[in-house]
DNA sequence: AACCGTTCCAACCGCACGCCC
DNA sequence: AGGGCGTGCGGTTGGAACGGT
């Protein structure tokens, strides 16, 4: 059976875009907000498919938009990203400001996935391909934290990209305009949300377990920051009232501490304990202070999790380091 | 100059999901 | 409950650009 077609293609444009397409396509969106994409077209006088405009005003038009040479800070964070979520590439874009997910995607592809191959690791797993093979229990115990890592970051990035789509809802009513052209920004800004990945790769100090705290003002989309609080499990804090915050407190909460969510293989894992912490260490952090955490696990065994996480994590990006020096390809 | 192989990315395609009726 | 619609997402592809011979 399968479902209609997204529009009528008889008669419809595809192929590249011509300038004067997305003039006229910018001039629609910028004075009316583009509404329903299947009727955008026939109002703008484009001979395109609604799902092409949207595509090509998404990935190309829009204007926060940054375009060009990858930093290095941004090839880092994709790494640690895909390390984390896979292919999830919207998830991944949410935390790379201004890069599309396609851009992302494009690059993983052409560039990214290829050195990591040529250094011998292995793009799928970020794990050096020796070890795929050479697998034991224990680095299968590794995996299985980083998978209840993954599905831990899959949680936050579900509630996160909700509260993005309630913001939006939110601004449609205060603001007509879908998007402000003048300031180059979308209602959702989720290059502000929290990011618990720049808490580690910046070297962030002090780390005992995060606490994420979500901000609303009335007017503002939420944003949410990573910090660190003492509390074994992430928390979530508002500021700000209306029924809209109560309405995502209540989900956020189910996403975040649901323990059904984090228990794989018939075993209970406590990820804040095995995974989410050595996520958080970093090269000069003082080991005394992640061992201090009250609801941390400080086995042996624990530490060593932390540590083959660790320094699994950083020899990625060393390595990536490295051969942005020496490497032709770049 | 012409040809050929490779790289890169904009754009397409089909599926999934949430919402609404 | 289930079907239609709108949109988001990830995989794939077409073709332009580039480099080597």
């Amino acid at each position: 059976m399968g479902r209609s077609p997204c529009c009528d293609k008889v008669g419809l444009k595809k192929g590249p875009w011509t300038p004067e397409e997305d003039q006229k396509l910018l001039a629609y969106i910028e004075e009316h907000g583009h509404g329903s994409w299947r009727a955008l077209p026939a109002k703008a006088g484009l001979q395109r498919c609604g799902k092409s405009c949207r595509l090509r005003w998404t990935n190309y038009l829009r204007p926060d938009i940054k375009r060009g040479k990858f930093s290095l800070h941004e090839e880092q964070t994709i790494i640690q990203l895909h390390a984390l979520l896979g292919n999830r590439w919207s998830a991944i874009a949410t935390h790379i400001p201004k890069r599309t997910d396609n851009e992302i995607k494009n690059y993983w592809n052409t560039h990214l996935k290829k050195r990591l191959a040529k250094m011998g690791i292995d793009p799928v797993t970020h794990k050096p391909k020796n070890d795929v093979l050479l697998s034991t229990d224990g680095q299968s115990k590794n995996a299985a934290n980083l998978s209840h890592m993954a599905q831990w970051e899959s949680a936050r990035l579900e509630a996160e990209a909700r509260l993005v789509r309630i913001s939006k809802l939110k601004s449609s009513f205060n603001t007509p305009t879908t998007y402000n052209l003048s300031s180059g920004s979308t209602s959702a800004q989720p290059n502000r949300s929290l990011d618990i990945l720049k808490a580690w790769s910046s070297g962030g100090y002090d780390l005992e377990s995060p606490t994420s705290t979500l901000t609303c003002s009335e007017n503002a989309p939420p944003i949410m920051t990573s910090s660190v609080g003492d509390n074994s499990l992430p928390t979530i804090e508002f500021v700000g009232t209306s029924e809209l915050h109560h309405d995502m407190t209540l989900s956020i909460e189910a996403a975040w501490t649901s323990p059904e969510s984090f228990r794989g293989n018939n075993e209970h894992v406590n990820i804040m304990d095995e995974g989410f912490n050595s996520l958080l260490l970093n090269d000069s952090g003082d080991r005394s202070l992640f061992d201090s955490g009250k609801d941390c696990d400080n086995s042996a065994a624990g530490s060593e999790y932390y540590e083959d996480n660790k320094n699994y994590w950083n020899s990625i990006l060393n390595l990536v380091n490295s051969s942005q020096d020496h490497s032709p390809m770049l």
